[in-house]
DNA sequence: GCCTGAAAATGGTGGCGCGT
DNA sequence: ACGCGCCACCATTTTCAGGC
C-alpha cells in the first residue's frame, strides 16, 4: 500500500488512507463496529435512537472515541459489505456445500438472528416491526439507570447516577445528539450505553414473560368461557328437555283422564 | 378528516477500481 | 477469480406539509 497516511497518532488502531482515499478496515475495527451496531440496534428498537441514520452517527462517534476514525456512512457501508459477504458465503454453502471461512460469521449470525427482518429484503415487515416508533413531535424519552424504563416514577431525581436522554419538539436532532454526547461522556461513556442496553434487555425479557403469562391467562379464560358456554348450553338443553318431558307428562295425564272418563261412561252404560 | 405529492429513510444491488 | 470498499441507483415505505 503506497503513500499511506496515518491519521491516528497512537500505535494501535491505525487507519490508513490510500491515494484514492480508500480507507482500510482492520479486523479489530470491524469487530468493534459489529459490537457497537448490535448495541445501537437495541437502542433503536427501544426508541432511544430515532432513525437508522442517527444510529450510524452514534456508531461513528463511539468508534471515534475508541480511536477508529470512520464516518457514519463508512460504517454503514462496511456493514453492508460485511452482510453481503456473509450472504455470499451462506449461498455458497447452500449451493456447493463447502465452506470458506467467513469473517465475523458468528457475530453477523447473532445480529441477524436477533433481527430476522434484516436477513431478507422485506421493507414492509421491517417498517411494521420497528416502525417509526415515535413521530418527531412525540420524541420524548427519559432513561433512568436506577430504574429501567417504565419502572421509575421519579423523573425529576437529581441523583448523579441518573441519566436523562430527552428530546422534545423544541430541540433539534443535532442538539439531542450533542446533549446525549455530553451526558454520556459525563456519566461514564460506553459503560452507560452498555448498562442501558443491558437494562433494556432485562425489561424486554420481563415484558416477554409478562406477555406469555397474560397470553396463557387469556387462553385459560377462553377455555373457561368456552366451558361455561357449553355448560350453559347443556343446562338450557336440559331445561328444554325437562319442559318437553313435563309437557309430555301433562299430555299423558290429559289422555289418561279422557280414558278414565270414557271408561266411566262405558261402566255406567253396562251397569 | 381525507387526499395527494414531495421529501426522507432504508435495504438491496450493480458496477468500478484495486489488491490478493 | 474473488474479495473488499465505495458510489450510484432503484424500489418501497413512511412522514409531512398543503389543499380541499
Amino acid at each position: 500500500m503506497a503513500n499511506m497516511e496515518e491519521l491516528d497518532g497512537s500505535t494501535s488502531n491505525v487507519i490508513y488512507i490510500t491515494e484514492e482515499h480508500r480507507i482500510e478496515w482492520t479486523h479489530e475495527a470491524a469487530k468493534e463496529l459489529l459490537k457497537l451496531y448490535d448495541e445501537k440496534c437495541d437502542m433503536l428498537d427501544s426508541g432511544i435512537i430515532s432513525t437508522q441514520k442517527k444510529l450510524w452517527e452514534f456508531v461513528s462517534k463511539d468508534m471515534n472515541k475508541k480511536g477508529y476514525y470512520y464516518t457514519g456512512a463508512q460504517c454503514e457501508n462496511k456493514w453492508k459489505t460485511l452482510k453481503r459477504t456473509y450472504r455470499n458465503k451462506m449461498d455458497k454453502i447452500d449451493k456447493y456445500g463447502h465452506k470458506r471461512p467467513c469473517p465475523f460469521e458468528n457475530e453477523i449470525t447473532e445480529i441477524l438472528s436477533k433481527r430476522p427482518q434484516e436477513s431478507t429484503f422485506n421493507r414492509s415487515f421491517l417498517s411494521s416491526k420497528l416502525g417509526r416508533l415515535k413521530k418527531k413531535d412525540d420524541f420524548y424519552y427519559q432513561m433512568n439507570l436506577n430504574d429501567p424504563p417504565g419502572f421509575s416514577d421519579d423523573g425529576e431525581s437529581q441523583d448523579i447516577k441518573n441519566v436523562k436522554l430527552v428530546q422534545n419538539a423544541d430541540t433539534t436532532d443535532e442538539d439531542f445528539l450533542q446533549n446525549t454526547e455530553y451526558v454520556v461522556q459525563d456519566s461514564g461513556s460506553s459503560q452507560i450505553v452498555e448498562e442501558i442496553s443491558e437494562l433494556r434487555k432485562v425489561v424486554t425479557k420481563q415484558n416477554k414473560v409478562q406477555s406469555d403469562i397474560l397470553r396463557q391467562s387469556n387462553e385459560l379464560n377462553q377455555k373457561i368461557v368456552h366451558y361455561l358456554d357449553g355448560a350453559t348450553q347443556r343446562e338450557c338443553q336440559t331445561l328444554e328437555l325437562e319442559e318437553t318431558r313435563m309437557e309430555q307428562q301433562n299430555e299423558i295425564i290429559k289422555q289418561m283422564k279422557l280414558q278414565n272418563n270414557l271408561l266411566q261412561k262405558l261402566l255406567d252404560k253396562l251397569g
